[in-house]
DNA sequence: ACCACACTAATTGTCGACAATCTAAAAAAT
DNA sequence: ATTTTTTAGATTGTCGACAATTAGTGTGGT
């Protein structure tokens, strides 16, 4: 409905007024209630009982607590993804990697679109793992969280062609059927890109100072 | 509010009506909407666009898939309480253990203390992770969903002292500080929990037939 | 006899208004 | 001048009613 608005216009920490929004949007208060709840349930807003709505606050510290979860998760959605996989998904996989090797010659700077393309690829290793229950949670609660770190820091250039590899590798493990392996090299990889934007985040304070 | 209702006295998979409910607990049913929000985010109610709301069916599925996610998460807060615990936390966690301990020497049979201590006992290492995040996850989201399968299934009797042990293991391991130790042992401890109620879902799948 | 279509009934989603609570500012007392 | 209290404003939570969508049933056609 308006996630758009939440990851990129709307600026952090600020107060979300519920009868303001409300006529912004056209609609009434209810269903704005109830999309708050949806966006809460995404851990994009907050709220406090008879205060109010503020939206989250990116900070430093989040994005690990929020990382470290995503590491223990999708390391096991990989290990499970290694045995549940059909073999028909495990080739969809490869070729979605190729893509995204086309497509990164081609636009060398850009990353946008391998930052969709990694979303995707971790987005079609969760669903392979065939937990209906883990797939909520990292596909509906965690993912709209993250893409905005992601979209907000900006994703950096020279981690592009490292987790190329990374992803190389993992598949291989998932074809292998190596569910051990697999989730190790996730959780890996995962580190790898929380610490890519820790550093950005760094030099945002850095920067500020 | 009543959590205690959907927990037990509400039947599993039943359809939920929005106006018997409200006028059920005398309220209105926009109060009543926002309540199923909040158990619909604890896993305890599923709904469906201009559907409706069912109490969540517990098959073993669905608990398999639960504890496989709880398995990897409360092995990563164990992990990470080795090494954010205080001291004084390990030693309100050992001094929990000998209430256990004695409680449960007295209640032979009984098991409900034990379960209510089980859970206790998770909950201090998990909010000794110090993980904002996790903490909320498990137990604000998941905990609800895992004390209705305990309390709907009924906790073995066996599996009490074996668990006590486990328990002292994995304090011993949190003590010195050995996050892989712990984590590995948190992550045992929760599959030998979830091999105890499949077997109990075994037993009684065989009653039926 | 079976399938398709339409109609009715119920349930969900949405709306505007009212009451309770909290925040903030202004005034009074120390 | 600072602190406390009171008061006003605004915001959230709650309520009952209306509109839209859906499920079930009944009828008609093939």
């Amino acid at each position: 409905m308006r996630r758009e608005i939440v990851e990129g216009s709307i600026v952090q920490g600020s107060k979300i007024s519920e009868p303001e929004l409300a006529k912004r949007y056209g609609v009434s208060r209810a269903t704005l209630r109830e999309a708050l709840n949806r966006l809460e349930s995404c851990y994009l807003v907050e709220r406090k009982a008879n205060v109010g709505c503020r939206v989250v606050a990116l900070t430093a510290e989040r994005l690990i607590e929020v990382y470290q979860v995503r590491s223990s998760l999708e390391g096991l959605a990989c290990r499970l993804a290694a045995d549940n996989m059909e073999p028909e998904e495990i080739k969809g996989l490869k070729q979605l990697l190729n893509q995204h090797l086309q497509t990164q010659r081609v636009k060398e700077g850009e990353s946008y679109y391998q930052e969709a393309g990694d979303l995707d690829f971790h987005y079609r290793i969760i669903q392979g793992s065939k937990n209906a229950h883990l797939i909520h949670l990292l596909c509906n609660e965690l993912y709209q969280l993250i893409r905005m770190y992601r979209v907000q820091m900006g994703m950096v250039g020279p981690r592009v062609s490292k987790a190329f590899d990374e992803h190389l590798a993992i598949i291989n493990a998932i074809e292998n059927h190596d569910g051990e392996l697999a989730e190790m090299l996730m959780k890996r990889h995962i580190s790898a890109s929380q610490a890519n934007i820790q550093t950005k985040f760094d030099l945002l304070a850095k920067q500020k100072a």
